[in-house]
Formats: structure tokens, sequence, C-alpha cells
DNA sequence: CACACAATCCCCTAAAAACAGGATTTTTAG
DNA sequence: CTAAAAATCCTGTTTTTAGGGGATTGTGTG
């Protein structure tokens, strides 16, 4: 029984580029694709694919958030993360939310074919170059924030003090303050300009 | 006579998603694909495409330094800009290094072929999306920073404080200071929050 | 040769952030 | 239920930034 496959990307170079990589293997069946999370939602109450390769950064939401759901409401259909972006939080983000596995946007036919026979025998896949970046980063980890610590950070990146950011969520300037000191701590940061850095770096921002 | 068309980009599925959706255009010739700014030259060397599709992320080089290396060394040939990104500092960059044009890579078959119909005509083409973000961001330009400025920002950046970076530049600590106040003011930020945010947006860090 | 501009340096004040300790009350998850 | 985690608040001090003024020297361009 041929793997049935289905695409979730905005892209329609790499829609048409997968396709045409795919489309002379033995074995799989393309289903098509959708081009947002919407449209993926609404494909998925209808059919089932095998295996879905789904890109990290849609127009309405974002990949990590769809796969989520995706194995939410259909548990069997396996997901493979797609991205132009070698970045370990990526990486490590949709693995943690039920991807089977990752393949960089620079992958070869031969990458692409072993990951999904890879994911068909139940098996993880990672791309040479993301299971790279994975060992490489192996120490440095991204830091994990709560819910305020997510939402002062982005208040302080919109320039606003500590004093702006207490009267914006009604509470005192010191809890601000000391969510600030947390946020420091946690991204090993010594000051504002490095938690930035570090923040965007990490997709935080 | 036929357009001859090169590209170069390190996405195997671009290129081959480019490929494929041009591939049945009459008048488009396809002469092949680089997949970094070296093997880019040496094929000029060689042959003489029309137009250049140039991806703006390269693994040796970014696409905006080629694309000034390429004009300066073979005036002739065309370039359209690609990526994935629509952000307004990359379309102005390279148009402003000498491309006709720039095509996200959500860009449809027709928008390509338009492109490469009026780039052909000796007209500049800017996909609907990319003369979306130019027109939006009109008035917010992008600041010109001195060579010491861009300097004290990536150490700023770094988490030096002004003390640091005066050590480290060996010039004293007022002159750090008044090259941040020049940041901050060029930026519009109002701290160093948001200068730093800013600064990556437009690809400075 | 002017003139703009970059780079350098200075003073002063006020505001904000960083550092160092706490402590209490909710929430959440096992 | 209970222990851990998160969110809240506090009192200090020191360091760093931000904002307001300046000023001098060199360099390159019209």
């Amino acid at each position: 029984m041929a793997t049935r496959i289905f695409i979730v990307d905005d892209h329609y170079m790499i829609i048409e580029g997968i396709k045409s990589l795919l489309q002379n293997e033995k074995g799989i069946e393309w289903m098509g694709h959708a081009m947002n999370a919407a449209s993926c939602m609404a494909f998925l109450q209808m059919h089932t694919p095998d295996i879905i390769l789904l890109d990290i950064n849609l127009p309405d939401k974002s990949g990590i958030e769809l796969c989520k759901e995706i194995k939410v409401s259909f548990p069997k259909i396996n997901i493979i993360g797609l991205s132009s972006f070698n970045q370990q939080s990526y990486i490590n983000k949709i693995m943690e939310n039920g991807a089977s596995g990752y393949v960089l946007k620079n992958a070869t036919r031969e990458d692409l074919v072993d990951a999904i026979e890879y994911v068909m025998e139940g098996k993880k896949y990672l791309s040479e170059e993301a299971a790279f970046i994975i060992k490489k980063n192996e120490g440095s980890k991204i830091p994990i924030l709560t819910r305020r610590e997510k939402e002062v950070l982005l208040l302080i990146a919109e320039g606003m003090t500590n004093n702006e950011i207490a009267t914006k969520l009604f509470i005192s300037t010191t809890t601000v303050d000391t969510h600030r000191k947390n946020l420091l701590a946690k991204f090993e940061a010594k000051n504002t300009a490095t938690l930035i850095r570090m923040a965007t770096q990490h997709a935080f921002i």
C-alpha cells in the first residue's frame, strides 16, 4: 500500500519542488497540499494521509501549534517538520509536540525518501544537519519560560520600562523586576541587550 | 530567442519547484543551477544567462553581495532577488545593488513568469507583496550607520557596557556613550531593548 | 577653501536596570 | 492532599543608561 503524503506549506515553489522530487518514487501517493493551518484541518476532516510534511512557518499559525493540534485529533498521522531554518529551538519544539521527523528545505530527494521510510517504520528521523545542530548545542539549552515571563519579555522588547509594564499588567514594579531577573538568569544574559538578542535568536520575539 | 534562466539557491526543493513551475513555459530555457556563490561565479565564466534568480541567503556569502559582484563583472545579466523574507531591508538592499526584480518564494507561476517578462523588457519587477511592504514602510527608513556605530552596536548586542566597550576600542567611555546616543536616535529607539530589536529586524545583527 | 560629517572627548542630572537578599500567596500537577 | 512551581510583593545598594547640554579634531567632497 502506498504511503499517502500531504503537505502543508505556504510556498508554491516548495510544494512544486517536493511534488517534483517525489513524483517518480514508487509507493508514494501525493494527496495534495494546504497553504495554511485552517485548510489543512478542513482537509483532515475528509481524508487521512499517512504523513504530513509540515512547514514551521504558516500564515495563520505556527506549524508547531498546528502539529500539536493534529496529533490531538489525529494521533495516527505522522508529521515531519519542514523549514529553512536549522535553529535548534524549532527542531526541539516541533519534536516535543509530536512530530516524527525534521527535514530542512535544502534536503535532497534521498533525504526526503529516507525520512518518509523511517517514519513509516515507526522510527524518528532527523536530517543530518538537524542532528548536528542538536548535538552541537547539547549543552546550551533553550530556556523554558512561564506564561508571565513571555509576556514581560515581549513588553521589554517593545521598549517598555519596568514601571510601564507594571502599569500595563496591573502588578507591582518589583514584580516586573523579579520577572526580569528571572529572564536574565534563564537566558544567562547579563543585561537587556543580550536578553533581547538571545530571545530573538531562540525565536521568542 | 528563448530567455535563458539560471538559478542560485541552496535549497533543492526550491530549485526543483521553480524548474517544475517553468518547465512548460515557452520561450524559457533552463540553464541549470548553482548552490553557492562560488560555483555561480564559476558557471558565469563559461556561460551567459539572461536572467539569474538569486536567493538572498547563500551558504558562502549573502545574495546581496553576490548580486553586486555579478553586476560588476557581467552588467548585462539581469538579476531577480528571491527569498522567503518579505523584509524591507532585504528588498531595498538587493535592488540598490543592481537587481531588476524581487520575488518572494511563495510566488505563483504567474508571478514568476511576469517577473521574467518584465525584466526582459528592461522594466523593474516587484511582487505585489514586496511592493506592499515597500509602500507600507515608506516613512520608516533604514538608518545609515557609520563604521564605528556598527562596531559599537555589535558590542552592545554582545552584552558589553559602555565601559567595557571603551576599554576594548581604546576610546573614552563618553565617546561610546555618544555613539550609543546616536544609535538610539537613528533607530528612533528609546532604550537598549528596542535598539537591539530594531537592529536585528533590519539585519544589522 | 568652506562645509558636512565622523570620531573623539567633557560635564551634569535623573531614570532605569542590575545585584542581593528576602517573603507570601496562588496555581498546578503528581 | 501536598509539594513544586509560578506569581506576587518587599527593602536596600550599586551600576549603567538616557537625556540635556556642549566642544575639538580630522577627513573628504563639492
